[in-house]
DNA sequence: TATCAACACGAAACCGTTTTCGTAACGTTT
DNA sequence: AAACGTTACGAAAACGGTTTCGTGTTGATA
């Protein structure tokens, strides 16, 4: 029942104003040092916190941003989220979580819910829908409402505001690269439809690595699989559809990597000495399937940190509108057993 | 620059009090249809919201739930995360998501910082380090602020609110039955320091089952898992130091169970054949390593769900204070490879 | 024609803070 | 003694809404 006590309360109880109260709890020197002491100490006992949402309403901010994600039960997602949330942490803002589930209208609603002064500021990591659609006038709304927005992972030239990615290109480039390293001759790429970005960077990168080496690029072996079906069975229907097995495999994400390497081991090739196969993102699937996986690191958690802190810069140093920036993160292969000969 | 726009604003260009325009946008027949209309029309126009933070500070009530878990990164709590964000969102709340990564301290300073005004209720999992020190007197001034709370999955007797449990001792028990009804003889379980109450309730499940299917138990093949140091070497060596390798394995969370396979793999024994391996919690790991692992499906969406509901209804009921509920979550057996035979 | 309800709107209080400004009381200076 | 500067506090506005309670105008009724 210990009824949450206001400055009013105090106010009353000790018969001054409430003008009083909060300038001795907020230690101002108007306020003579014996009845600063005296009411401190009451609010003390009462243990007196001061309601958040006068504050927010007062100081017209609420210290809370808000997240948009696809999806958070995975891997790479949630890193993001626990980089984004210690750093939004250490600089004493709040973190509110949204999923749009890859939905265009669930992130749209999301974004109105947001915008309507919950928060300071906004993360985004666009849904798929959406950048199926082509459609971002729910983020360009952004702009009337002056709040600022900082864009990760899943962005678009559309849209713009300040960002923070992975260099998916050069990475799809430094996986094909490193599989020609190491003598690798007919290496497939598992990636998405097009209008995923992420991964259509990739398959450019794997492009250009093939190209730099003088090879021909064959279409063949690059797979777009479509999410909205069952992914396993489509990724063994098309490895059995070529003519030969590839010698080494490249999947855009986690998931697709380890399914080549489930497919692959069940077709009784040995991995790594007759097929190597590489993931993107080093979840717990790369780390714990045997063979271990060697994973195109992308710091999911690094980019969490770097995505806040660059929309807190806009939030509290209100940088002038027009100097937009990207920020890169770049990725490290870690290199494990499937594609490393074991020791034996 | 379009300055988010106010009831003032529109009252004073429309030449009417501020309350008419309030009570047209709510459309309240206090209004004469055509004025009603009009001011509408100019709302919608200037695109016209509510400031959030005016109305949390009029309704003193934020409509968002703060959720304190202990890490993010983590298949099971992402997804009882995820299961909150449903139910939260389908009932109109938003969701303030803080990680005590486990700490005991940064726990008591989110607890503070939620209770401050900014949430209308709170769903905690308690950080491993506070069920070490036993130290639960941060929840209980959550009284004093009267603030519901809810704890999930990991919770205390001390702490007197609702509660979302798993039944863990159930679960500990129907895992260990399974294995001896596939006639295995020496079964293990890879479990947690007792303070870690599911991974001991699971360990006093596993414990009973094998009484009570008339056998001894042998302390020496219940190993407790220390978290602080490398999780790898200790199972390894520990094995290792057995007379005999077990032929079935219990991990009490996917981590252990997944390591105790590649432990028992790089010793040469065949799994299932040789040793059968199971685990909890069915994340991406048991899905996709090689074998696919036996896993207790704990259902954290619907945790999240269950957890989130049972706070709503708190807040919103006003439930009579002294009718606590503990609601049990139970558990399923999703068999896969590694304790069946494979079909060859 | 006086009375009264219904209608349509505005004034003001309220939510819990902070902050600007005003001022009474006192001491100091010339 | 007049003028002035401090000190220590309170009144009131402000943040952006909602809601209660008037109140001036109508039209209908007795």
């Amino acid at each position: 029942m210990g009824r949450k006590i206001t400055l009013k309360d105090i106010a009353k109880e000790l018969e001054v104003s409430t003008s009083t109260v909060s300038k001795a709890l907020n230690d101002s020197n108007e306020i003579s040092e014996e009845l600063r002491e005296k009411i401190k100490a009451f609010a003390d006992f009462y243990r007196y916190r001061p309601n958040m949402t006068a504050l927010k309403l007062r100081n017209k901010k609420t210290m809370v941003i808000g997240v948009i994600i696809p999806e958070i039960v995975h891997h790479f997602f949630s890193e993001i989220i626990s980089g984004i949330e210690k750093m939004a942490n250490g600089r004493s803002y709040n973190v509110m979580v949204c999923v749009s589930s890859e939905s265009y209208e669930k992130e749209k609603l999301n974004l109105e819910m947001l915008s309507n002064g919950s928060v300071d500021g906004i993360l985004v990591s666009i849904a798929k829908e959406t950048l199926e659609l082509g459609e971002f006038d729910h983020f360009k709304e952004l702009e009337d409402y002056n709040i600022p927005l900082v864009l990760f992972d899943r962005v678009s030239d559309e849209i713009y505001c300040d960002k923070v990615v992975v260099d998916d290109e050069a990475s799809g480039y430094k996986a094909t690269k490193y599989f020609m390293d190491i003598g690798r001759k007919k290496i497939c790429i598992l990636s998405t439809p097009d209008h995923v970005t992420v991964g259509a960077l990739r398959t450019i990168g794997y492009k250009k690595a093939i190209q730099d080496s003088g090879l021909e690029i064959d279409n063949r072996l690059i797979f777009k699989v479509n999410d909205k079906t069952e992914i396993y069975s489509q990724i063994q229907t098309y490895l059995n559809s070529l003519d030969e097995w590839p010698d080494a495999i490249v999947g855009v994400n986690e998931i697709y990597a380890a399914i080549a390497l489930k497919v692959t081991k069940e077709k009784g090739f040995k991995v790594p000495d007759d097929v190597a196969v590489l993931g993107f993102t080093d979840g717990l699937i790369s780390q714990f399937s045997t063979p271990a996986i060697t994973a195109m690191v992308q710091h999911g958690y690094l980019i969490g940190e770097q995505a806040a802190s660059l929309l807190l810069d806009r939030i509290q140093n209100k940088k002038d509108n027009e100097n937009f920036e990207t920020v890169v993160i770049s990725t490290d292969l870690k290199i494990r057993e499937s594609t490393e000969k074991k020791l034996e």
